[in-house]
DNA sequence: ATACGGTCCGTACCATAGTACGGAGTCAAC
DNA sequence: GTTGACTCCGTACTATGGTACGGACCGTAT
């Protein structure tokens, strides 16, 4: 069950520095002393890789880790409510992202295939800054 | 048709510091210093503003200020299949962005709903880090 | 003539999310 | 009894994209 930092590390598919990046953030449990290990070395445990897990897959989702330090406090206090509102803040932020992406997917497709099509010119990619020269 | 470079930044929608920041990095011409105007300052015209904005768009495209950069010089020496195979690869990595964010927010999403019924446990958006505590 | 607003330039600082480094300790094997 | 692997801890450094600050200067309005 004990682990040590680098298995923890491992076990998430994060670096060593990271892991200890995360304690510093108050991300992952204060470690604990082992017992039964090296005197001076912390152990770890699954929870300790769940939650290691979970900092990975909220990030994924657009958290920061200000905002994943928060989730968890708010675990702590069972505070439901806030959780759910931080979800749907999330949410919306990534439709708007998505929305964001689209529109500059399209552009760029639009200048490239303008682009390919006849060679004379300047690139449509770049000439935009250049069709009023005099 | 000469701007300050405060006329400038607002015509942009960007800060003075900002315009002298990409000035720094080469992203915008080297101002002029000026003939007609006060000693020792420089001036700025339309096309300055449009190259302004170019970065500003590209940057919305999702190009770092580096490839910004690189884009602007294959434009000064005309290199336009290395300006669409950037254009190509910035695609492929916004497609690939999107599809990322979409995964995160059908699973924000799930977890949500997950959260809204039931008010009994742990919130299920922070929960699986828990579901194997002792 | 001097205060005000603007500019120039260099340098320093901010947030975000790490990554690296150096010194010290500890354990196990050889 | 020393080497090697690993750990701890603090501090420093990286990249990205800005943002702010302080001193000097310039021109105009009062």
């Amino acid at each position: 069950m004990a682990m040590t930092i680098s298995e923890l590390a491992k076990s998430s598919g994060v670096g060593v520095e990271t892991v200890r990046f995360y304690q510093r953030k108050g991300l992952i449990a204060d470690p604990r002393p082992s017992r039964s290990g090296r005197a001076g070395q912390k152990h770890y445990d699954v929870e300790d890789s769940l939650r290691l897990r979970f900092v990975r897959s909220a990030q994924a989702a657009g958290f920061t880790l200000a905002e994943i330090g928060e989730l968890l406090a708010l675990d702590a206090g069972h505070d439901r409510n806030r959780a759910r509102e931080m979800a749907r803040v999330r949410i919306e932020a990534i439709d708007k992202e998505i929305q964001r992406l689209e529109t500059a997917r399209q552009s760029l497709r639009k200048l490239a295939q303008e682009c390919a099509m006849g060679e004379a010119g300047p690139c449509p990619i770049i000439a935009s800054f250049e069709s009023s020269e005099p």
